[in-house]
This record gives C-alpha cells, structure tokens and sequence, in this order.
DNA sequence: TAAGATAAGTGGTTAATAGTGGGTTAATTT
DNA sequence: AAATTAACCCACTATTAACCACTTATCTTA
C-alpha cells in the first residue's frame, strides 16, 4: 500500500533561539487532520533530517521488528536507525524543537530550508542543498534504469 | 504478534553514587501505564545491558522454552541469557540501580548512553557505542541480504 | 482596488517537568 | 547487634513545554 501523505514544494524558514522550527502551513494541513500532530525526526541518508507523520514511522518499524537482535547485522542496523528517531509534537503554532543531534549532523545554522518529499519532509541547511544540487547530478544511465520502474 | 513497544532516541545521562540510573523521560511514559514499572535488565550480546518490559521478557521466555537442552549451543546461549536476567522495578523518581555485575560487564564508569531499541532499551558507555559506531561498518553484501527483507 | 478580516510566521514569558543529589528509615545480611 | 544494602522521601536546578502576544502576509468582500 503506498503512502497517503503527498508532501510536496520547497520553503526556508528560520530557526530561533530555542531550536524551533515553523513547519509551512501548506504541509501542515496534512497532520492536523489524520495524525494528531505526532511525527518522527531521525537522520536522513544525505545530510538532513527527516520528517515521517507517525503512521508512515509505524509502517516502518513493523518491518524493523520482524529482525532479529541474535544477528549482529541486524544490532547494528536497527540500533543506528532507531537511536536517532525523536517522536514529537507541534506545539499550538506549528512548531517543533529539532533536537540538538540533528542541528549538528544537519549543520543547521540560522535559516532552514524545508522540502516535501511526498510521504516524507526534508529540513536542510540551505547552503548544503544548494551545493548538492549542483554536484549531485543523475546520469542517463540511471535514468534509463528509473524510466523501468515509475512511469511519468 | 509484535512488540507494543516502541523505544526510539539516544540519551546521555549519568549513574550516581549509589549506581542509579535514570530513565529518560519520553521512555519511561511507556512503561507507567503498560507494564507497572516493572523489567528486567541482562546482558546484552554486545558489550551493553538491556532492558524488557516485564511482559517483553515473558515473551522472550517463552520463545527459548522451545529451544531444546541437547544441543550444545542452546544450553551455553540459555544459561548466559538467564543468569543475568535480574527483575527490577523503578524508584518513585523513575530510576532503577544497575547491578554491580552488569556495571562491571558494561564497563560502565561516570556516564550512561542509553537507547530506545524498539522493543529494548539499552545501556552503553559512551566511549564503547562510540568506538564500536566506527568499526561496525555494516558491508554492501549485508546491506543487500538486509533488503531482501526489510523494506524501508 | 481598498479595507477589513483571517491566517501565518516569529518572538518571548511563565509554569511544569525532568534530571540529579542527598538523607532517613526499613530490611537484609554477617 | 552491627553493618550493609535497599526502599522511600525530599529538595534543588536546569531544561522543556505551554501559553500569550505581536507583526507580516494573504485572503475576502464591499
């Protein structure tokens, strides 16, 4: 069953003294109404934090509890992905306190830039999106290898 | 059927003179109205403690009942899964004392990492998680085996 | 199109909670 | 009976979460 959450658009925001984040009232829209605002904040592969809306966070630890900690493969996986996820909540304005963890790994400074990734949302320090933007270009033989598998 | 349980974070905190550790505020919620401050601490596999919710545990215990006495690998991965097993219940202020055996097998000093490993919490000197995060590389060809079954 | 109304983004203050330390009494142990 | 350990209670401080308030932007309607 694929995602019902369809995140989508780029916004930059900034962070405050306390470590807040504003989440874009258009993505927002999406929690009020089927999650309660409850969420996870956990590393992303690149060099950012991910936002999951708790159902989608849900369907990934079922498949995380079907391994088995006798294997060390397993320990090791399921812990670094598992030490990193912060459950939250929006406070009454829609914001969120990013943990210090993931202001550090993200290299989060003053302005945010927030990006809706369909059943996911991505915070990134602006400058580090740009550059990667520039560098991390798809080749065509990837694309030819994704044009097997999504049709658009 | 899973775990109800879902143990998420990283948390540093310190033992105090009288071996007492706290458990982290956002973990703690899940035991107070499930299971009535009640678990059990053993050793890990890797050099760490962990922690079951009581009912965790008897789940546990009921899957190594099915584990027969002849062979010779059970009876070794029986015996040194249970001697240590110690049932334990939180103080009011929501700390448990960590028994000296399993301080000395954690070698365990000032400070306690402590992470939320869904069903499991465990309980790491800081320098081990450290060190062991560096040299437990997980190798392609596990990450290929690993997703053939999860899917995330 | 202008003005009012509503919503969105940001900032700060206060109240509650969490983490830590220690002391006192009860229970075990030697 | 003394000593050690464990349970229980109280207290302090720092952090966090809840609350309130203001400004800017967007939308609505005359």
């Amino acid at each position: 069953m694929s995602s019902q959450y369809t995140f989508t658009g780029q916004f930059t925001f900034s962070i405050d003294s306390k470590n807040r984040i504003n989440i874009p009232a258009p993505l927002r829209k999406q929690f009020l109404t089927k999650d309660k605002k409850t969420f996870v904040v956990t590393r992303g592969i690149d060099q950012c934090a991910w936002i999951y809306p708790i159902n989608e966070w849900n369907f990934i630890q079922n498949e995380l509890k079907q391994l088995s900690s006798l294997s060390k493969t397993n320990r090791i996986f399921l812990r670094n992905h598992l030490r990193h996820a912060n459950i939250l909540k929006f406070d009454s304005q829609g914001r969120f306190v990013l943990p210090q963890s993931l202001i550090d790994y993200s290299a989060i400074k003053k302005d945010v830039t927030i990006v809706g990734v369909l059943n996911k949302i991505e915070i990134w320090n602006p400058n580090l999106l740009r550059k990667i933007d520039q560098s991390d270009e798809i080749d065509d033989q990837s694309y030819e290898e994704l044009s097997e598998r999504v049709n658009i």
